[in-house]
DNA sequence: AAAAAAATTTAGACAAACCTAAAAATATAT
DNA sequence: ATATATTTTTAGGTTTGTCTAAATTTTTTT
C-alpha cells in the first residue's frame, strides 16, 4: 500500500467535508479557503491527487473523490475522532481542546494501532462532538439529526452534536450547562430574534439564541 | 515558543544519542550514518540547528548540543519513551513492535497532552525497554546498569533492561522467557564461547550466547 | 452576443530537506 | 615533512508544497 503524505490527506479529507454526503464537486476556491492555501497551490495539488487515482479531476470543473480517495479519506477521519475520544474520554480533556491534537494524531500511518486504540476505546460509535465514527471497512452512519430550529415548542430533543466545532462555541454551550445527551424542551420562541427558551433535562430553563439553535444538532426522542 | 520541525527534531535526538552522557563531540559522518542521510545533508542541517541555536557547531569540529538543544532532544525522549509505555500497558502491543509507531508519535507537539499522558499512565519512570524516561523538565535518571557480560558465576542480577532495540532481539528474549524484572543466576560461562547458563526466576535454566549477553542490562540486588 | 467579472490554470520562484560530484580540510602513514 | 587517505564542506540539483503575477476559461451581466 502506497503512503500518502500529511498534506495530501488533508486534502482528501477537506474534499470529502466539502463533497457533502451526496458527493457533489468540490471548486477549486473553497478548497483553497478551506485549507487556507491559494488557488494555485490547490490546483498543484489536484493534479497530483488525479494522478494518484485519488480524485476525479477535469480542468476547470472541479472535483470529487473516487472510490479509493474517498476510502482513504474516510480513514483520516476514522481516526481523528477515535482519537477525540481518546483524548477526552481517557486524557481528561475538554471537547473544546480536543480538535488540534487530533488534526496531528490523524496522520499517524498504522493500521494496527487504528483498531487497537478503537478495542481499547470500546469501540465507540460517535466522537465527543456527536460525530459518527466510521468503521475499518469505512461504512459512516448518517444520523438524521435535525437544528434545534426545526423544532416547534413544547417539542423535547435529545441534543447530539453539534455543526460549530469552534472551541469559543463549545466553550459556550459549557457555560450554558448543555452537553451531548441533554434533554431540551423548547418552551418558546421569541417572534422577533427567533431566540428559543428551553428547558434542560426538566431542570433550568436557558435562553438560546438563534445563531446557537442554529448550531444544534438534536433528535426527537 | 518556536517549533522545530520533525526532522530538526530527529537530528536533535540522534545527536543526544551518539553524543553520550559525557557530551562528547559528534561527527558528521556518525549523523550521517545514524539518520541514513549523506554527509553533505547532515552538514546543511547543522548550519540551521546551529543557527537557532540548537547545537555548538565549528566546521569540521563535530558538534554538541546547547543546553535549550538537550532540552528539545529530551523532550522528544521523553514523548517517545510515554507513548511507547501507552502502547505497551494500554493497547496491549508487544514491546518489539512500539518503537516505529512511537517514531511518529513524539513529535506531536502540545505540553498539556504529554503531561496528561504521564498522568494518565501513572507517572512511569522506564519505559517497556527499559530505559528511563525524562520527567518535564528535563532531568534523566543515570541507573548504573551492568551488561550481563559482566556477572560473575553465582551472581543473582535483574534483567533491567537492553542495550539492542531490534525488535528481533527482543522476540528472541520473548522466546526465552527473559523479560524486564526476571531474576538472572548466572550458573556457568562456557570457557571457549563465552556463553552462559543462566537460571531464570529460580526455575528453567537456558543457554545465553555471548551476542545476547552484551545486549542485555542487569543490576545487582 | 458581446463585455465584464469571476474562477481557474499556467509560469516562474522559493524554502525545506534531500542528493551527487568536486573541492577543501584534517588525520594518518611513510 | 610529504604523501596518502579520510572526513567534511561546498557547489549545483531535485522534489514537495507553497507563493505571486499573468494568462486562460467559464460564468454572469448587459
Ligand atoms: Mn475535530
Ligand atoms: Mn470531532
Ligand atoms: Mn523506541
Ligand atoms: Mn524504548
Amino acid at each position: 500500500m502506497i503512503q500518502n503524505s500529511f498534506t495530501e490527506e488533508n486534502y482528501l479529507k477537506t474534499i470529502h467535508a466539502l463533497s457533502g454526503r451526496e458527493g457533489v464537486e468540490v471548486s477549486t476556491n473553497a478548497l483553497a479557503e478551506s485549507t487556507s492555501t491559494r488557488a494555485a497551490s490547490v490546483t498543484d495539488m489536484l493534479k497530483k491527487l488525479a494522478e494518484k487515482g485519488l480524485i476525479n479531476y477535469k480542468k476547470y470543473q472541479g472535483v470529487t473523490l473516487t472510490e479509493v480517495g474517498e476510502k482513504v479519506a474516510l480513514n483520516v477521519i476514522r481516526k481523528h475522532r477515535l482519537w477525540e475520544v481518546f483524548l477526552v474520554e481517557k486524557l481528561g480533556f475538554g471537547w473544546d481542546e480536543v480538535h488540534d491534537i487530533a488534526e496531528e494524531l490523524e496522520h499517524i500511518p498504522s493500521d494496527v494501532l487504528v483498531e487497537k486504540l478503537d478495542a481499547f476505546l470500546g469501540h465507540p460509535r460517535f466522537d465527543p462532538h456527536g460525530d459518527p465514527i466510521p468503521d475499518a471497512k469505512g461504512n459512516l452512519l448518517d444520523p438524521d439529526y435535525r437544528l434545534l430550529t426545526d423544532i416547534q415548542i413544547g417539542e423535547k430533543v435529545l441534543m447530539m452534536g453539534v455543526l460549530d466545532h469552534a472551541s469559543s462555541f463549545l466553550q459556550h454551550l459549557d457555560r450554558s450547562g448543555i452537553t451531548l445527551g441533554s434533554v431540551l424542551e423548547v418552551q418558546d420562541i421569541n417572534e422577533y430574534d427567533k431566540s428559543a427558551t428551553v428547558q434542560i433535562n426538566g431542570e433550568r430553563t436557558l435562553f438560546v439564541s438563534l445563531e446557537v439553535s442554529k448550531n444544534l444538532l438534536v433528535q426527537r426522542r
